[in-house]
DNA sequence: TCTCAAATTAATAGGTCTATTAAATAGACT
DNA sequence: AGTCTATTTAATAGACCTATTAATTTGAGA
């Protein structure tokens, strides 16, 4: 009588599928490719995990969370407003990091099947409403003070994840238009970070600091 | 014998294909399907597109050069750079506006087929770089006079691309997280317009402009 | 009207994928 | 050793999809 959770073959099974659904989405990725991954018999995967469907799911949700867990936790010890923004900004590009295929699979998924969005409601629940409250806090006392323009708070937490997602999600886009290496790549995504950081910044200063030119409407 | 060249029927399978494509992707939809929006027999999409590969190829092709189109001939009349910037940012915009499918499907494709990444380059070929070296022209006049700070003009464009292509990879999320209805969202993508404009010819004004705090590093 | 090519359809071969089934194996416990 | 359950495999049913083929329809021109 063996069953452990987390024993071996269904995690590994998990992990492979992780991998290839990375690579290649729900309808490329094949429950054959990933018994040849794991190096066993496809039946294992269905008797493990029932469909691919349910497959797909399990690997799914596991991920959803991670991708807004940044913004949560991260400068929360800060003391100065920016302080605590450039943390959870490089916490979310940080994880993106380690995950650079989630940002893409998780629009990709919830564009194209109805069914994840559902899933993607219920497992997120009220998560990214609890950001955007507490980013709301923060950001009103600042624009109290006057230390920024008036911003709504989704539309901000909408710049930093388009800004921190975008070098993932295009990835093999810019590296065919840059003509970059890996490695190059892999040095445009560390400025980047930083560049993230100083564009949203700059973005909530006031009105009318140092403007060049009649920039009119 | 009638051979005229978007006559009808191959028009319609192109664009039911199309359509099809842009809500499923490329594996999700079957020939079968396409006949069927189309009101055909299936044998029909083969006969005009032999493959559904080479299918999938005209439609990509077709869209791939819409994507940047709009930095290449929007606003070269206008005299400021700043005005330059704001018609090529805000005539990006709105192609993508009108094809809020396209960037996805781009960066679906080319991230995971292979093949994808060759017609990219043989069809994009110089397009980017021309782009790119265009903004530099215009950037080096700007930061030689001191109006804006030193930018990579590749990092200004996908800032640019970034910001106007969220809205739409994302619109299912934002949706489900802000609660919009669809005429909702229609203003906040409005809105966004107006707001990208905003970040990026804020984030190019120079260093120490109103700076509160102590914005450290 | 007759002819011929293009357009369209019906039918199906051939391949692949998911999921199930029944049988074989392995390991823990008696 | 013998039993029992969980694990694993081989085999295959059943769907479905692409692409082809051969036959039918349509329409323009001789």
């Amino acid at each position: 009588m063996k069953h452990e959770k987390d024993s071996t073959t269904e995690q590994r099974i998990l992990e492979a599928a992780e991998k290839l659904f990375y690579e290649k989405g729900f309808a490329m990725t094949h429950t054959t490719d990933i018994a040849k991954e794991v190096g066993c018999n496809q039946a294992l995967v269905h008797y493990y995990f029932r469909t691919k469907e349910k497959l797909f799911e399990t690997f799914f949700e596991g991920k959803a969370k991670l991708f807004m867990s940044a913004f949560l936790q991260a400068g929360n010890d800060k003391d100065s407003f920016e302080e605590k923004l450039k943390c959870k900004i490089e916490a979310h590009f940080d994880i993106l990091r380690l995950n650079p295929r989630l940002p893409f699979l998780l629009f990709n998924e919830i564009s194209t099947n109805p069914k994840r969005v559902e899933t993607f409601k219920v497992k997120f629940g009220e998560m990214p409403k609890a950001v955007i409250e507490s980013i709301r806090n923060e950001l009103q006392q600042e624009i109290e003070k006057g230390k920024i323009r008036p911003v709504n708070p989704t539309e901000l937490l909408l710049s930093i994840i388009s800004l921190n997602a975008i070098m993932f999600i295009a990835s093999p886009i810019i590296k065919i238009v840059t003509g970059a290496s890996d490695k190059d790549f892999e040095k445009m995504v560390e400025r980047r970070k930083g560049e993230n950081v100083r564009i949203i910044l700059q973005s909530l200063k006031p009105e009318g600091a140092s403007s060049p030119g009649s920039a009119g409407s």
